[in-house]
Order: structure tokens, then sequence, then C-alpha cells
DNA sequence: ATAAAGCACATTGTATACAATAATATTATC
DNA sequence: GATAATATTATTGTATACAATGTGCTTTAT
């Protein structure tokens, strides 16, 4: 009986319920945490070696963030992600990720300019690596500039929140070395076009960019 | 010392944390809860006459539906909402409405089609009562009915969740009689481009009707 | 041998008890 | 009388205890 190494992620004077609820996430994101696996409170306590209460309040979280569904009087497990739940999420994300770009347009400065191209440098970088976390973490910083530069914290967070569901697809879109000449067109297109101000094709950009992105991970699903 | 009187909120056989949380959800709504106050455990318990820690889960969801803040060691407090944050909460709205009407205009049934103009009319009957609360509330269903069209869960349910926050304001807004008259012809403009299948004049139409409600929520806030 | 009844166990839901901490009031000392 | 030290209290954070309920297994009766 082996089980997944759940690693508490301790960050001192953090209530456990947020140390709980932080560990748990990452264990669905990383997949460590399976669809449909049950999260039995007691069993969870013990393994983190904390009581049932900040278990509890991590999985109510959990389950607002919708990584986890409650099952009446059955308990929590990790939640199921059907195909349909993925078109609704990268079309709802699509049309943020496009707004977030125009409102960048307007709003970037001239720091921020500067982050976007040392960012993208990073990522051509990072692509050479051909180590797919490496990689996933440097479009990650990309895309997290451009959010920033929009100044709308809601949005930021919303975006986040999205891009955290289809994680585990993107990771497997970006192992395949086949994109990465394409994704780094893309990410300069989209720059060049944030640095002149140019809303118009800079959202165009970056729904292409999405849409790539939707389509690969869709094919990967009807394997 | 006045107390404002929550009325628990009773669905047979939901867990109390569900009751608790949907009971605080409509005080602070409804204003009953004013942003900055305090929301402590022992008092709510005694309160709804329940213990804690159903308490304490209702406010770690509602931490996360953004409608209470948790300052640390300190406790919950109801949110409070600056320019700011409604400036970021109605431009995320705008986009996300956008491609609601958008998405129904493809999607929408002719059961739908009929379901939407008769909440058009219910709007228009309710606005002869001059009743703020009757009014909002056929407005909410007149743009359920739209939401739902777009056949995208995750969307109605992010939709949802940023009406929410401005809610108490959009009141306001709709007591103003003198905006009357120009809500119910931008609901009729929708209403035809969608029968229509016109998504791009759709999308326009609603879009300035969010960015009417925009401006004279903000003006509000300027008093 | 099979089906139904009942019992034991696992698990969630709720309440309470205990610990830690921060804010406030009180007292003692200068 | 003012200030610093201390005690008290209010409140959150965490753990545990208790209640209710559903599930699966065992046992018994047909």
């Amino acid at each position: 009986m082996e089980e997944p190494k759940l690693q508490l992620i301790i960050d001192e004077y953090l209530p456990l319920r947020d140390v709980v609820f932080n560990t748990l996430r990452q264990g669905i994101l990383k997949g460590e945490l399976k669809p449909g696996e049950r999260l039995m409170e007691i069993h969870l306590a013990n393994r983190l070696g904390v009581s049932r209460t900040p278990i509890r309040e991590a999985i109510r979280m959990l389950e607002l963030e919708g990584l986890v569904t409650m099952i009446p009087r059955k308990g929590a497990e990790v939640a199921r992600i059907s195909k349909l739940d993925l078109r609704d999420v990268l079309e709802v994300r699509r049309s943020l990720d496009s707004l977030a770009v125009s409102l960048a347009c307007e709003r970037i400065t001239e720091e921020e300019k500067q982050m976007l191209s040392k960012t993208e440098e990073d990522f051509e970088k990072a692509v050479t690596t051909r180590d797919a976390t490496t990689i996933a973490e440097a479009d990650v910083k990309f895309h997290d500039v451009i959010l920033k530069a929009s100044k709308n914290g809601r949005l930021v967070q919303m975006v986040n929140n999205l891009a955290e569901r289809v994680y585990r697809y993107r990771l497997e879109y970006i192992k395949d070395s086949r994109n990465h000449q394409r994704l780094i067109e893309e990410h300069r297109k989209i720059m060049e076009y944030i640095g002149a101000g140019d809303a118009e094709n800079a959202r165009n950009a970056i729904e292409t960019h999405i849409d790539n992105q939707e389509k690969n991970i869709i094919s990967q699903l009807e394997l």
C-alpha cells in the first residue's frame, strides 16, 4: 500500500488550516492526489499530524476553489475534470486573458515592459533545457507579468484560479517539443503588441495562444 | 444595543455550515451586516444557536467568496469594498457578461428564448411596482436566463459571484426611477439581438448596459 | 445455500474543551 | 500623577469528544 507523499508546506505562523490547504492544493495540482480519490478527514489528519479541525476547514476552502467535490454524508473527493468542464474553463480563461492583455496595453509601466522582455528571454532559455517543469514555470512567470500589468487584482486572482485547473494538462502540452518554437513566437508577438500599446492585435495574439493550448489539451483528452 | 436580526435560513438536512453560510451571506448582501463589522465566532454561535464549528466553516467559505476578510489573529470582518475593488469587479464582469451574451447567441434554445421574453415582460411589470427589491429580483432573473443560455457552468458561477459583490450598490441604482426607462430599453435590445443570434451587437448592447451601471455606481461612491 | 436481519465499524457532522495570544485594565513603584 | 509591570479577559486556533448515519459483514432462519 503506497501512499503519495504529501509534503507539509510549512510557513511559520501561518494557521494550520492554510498550511493544510496549500499542501492539499499542491497535492491535487501535481497529481499526487488523483481525481475521484476520497479525502478522509481522520486519515489526512494522521498523515499530516494535525487534528480534523484544520483539515475540515481546508476542505471547505478547496471546495469553494473547485478542486474538491463534496458528496453528501460521504465526504470529500478530489474533483473530477470532465471534457465539458475543461471547455468551460478555457472559454472563460480565453476571455479573461484577452481582457488582461488589453488592460495591460493601457496600463503597463516602463519597468514592467523591461520585466516582460526579461521573462520572455528567460522563457527562451528555459526551452533549451527541455525540462517541462522549468519551461512551465518560465511560462507562468511571463503570463504573470502581463496579468499584473493589467492592474486589476480581481482579474489576477481569477485567471490564476482558472490556470490552476488546467495546470496538469498544460504540462503535457509543454512537454511536447514540437510546440516549443510556436510558443516562443507567440510570446514574442504578444510582447511586441503590448509594448506598442496595440490592444487590438495583442488580444488576437493571446487568443490564438490560448486557442492553440485548448486544441492540444482537448486532443490529449480524446486519447 | 440593537442587533440586526439574522434570520436562520433553514433547509432541512442541509449541513449547519451551509445554513450558517447562507444566513451570513444574505445578511451581508442585504446590508444587515455592514462592511468592517467584526464577525466574532462565539457571538454568532450564540445568536444562531449553534456551536462555533459550523460558524468557522461558514466563515472559511465566505472568505473564499470574498465577502469576508480575515485579519490575522484578530478574526473575520465583513469585507470592505473600495472604489478600486469596484472598478476591478465591474471591469471583469463587463468582459464576462459580454462573453455570456455572445455564447448565448450561439447556444440559446427556443424554450430559453421564450423564457427570456417572459422574464423581460416580468421586468417591465416589476418596474411599475416601483419597489426596488422586486425590480432587482426581476433584473437578476433576466440576466440569469442569458447566463444559463451560455451553457457554461463555470461562467455562470463566476458572474454570479461578481454580481454578488455589487448587489448593494446596484440596488441603489435601481431605486432611482430615472433609470427605469433606459433599463427597459437596454433589456429589449439585448433580447432582440440574442434572439437574432447577432453576437456582435448583443455584446455591444450588454457592454453599454454594464457601463451605465458602472458610471452610476461610481458616482454614488463619490458622494 | 440463500436471503434477511442485525450488529460492528467507519466516517462525517456538531459540540465542547483546552491552548496560545493579544488587548485591556489594574496595580505598584518611582 | 505618570509609567511600567502584571494580571485579567476576550478571542482565535487546535484538539478531542460525542452523536448520527450509513455501510458492510456476519449470523441466523427458512
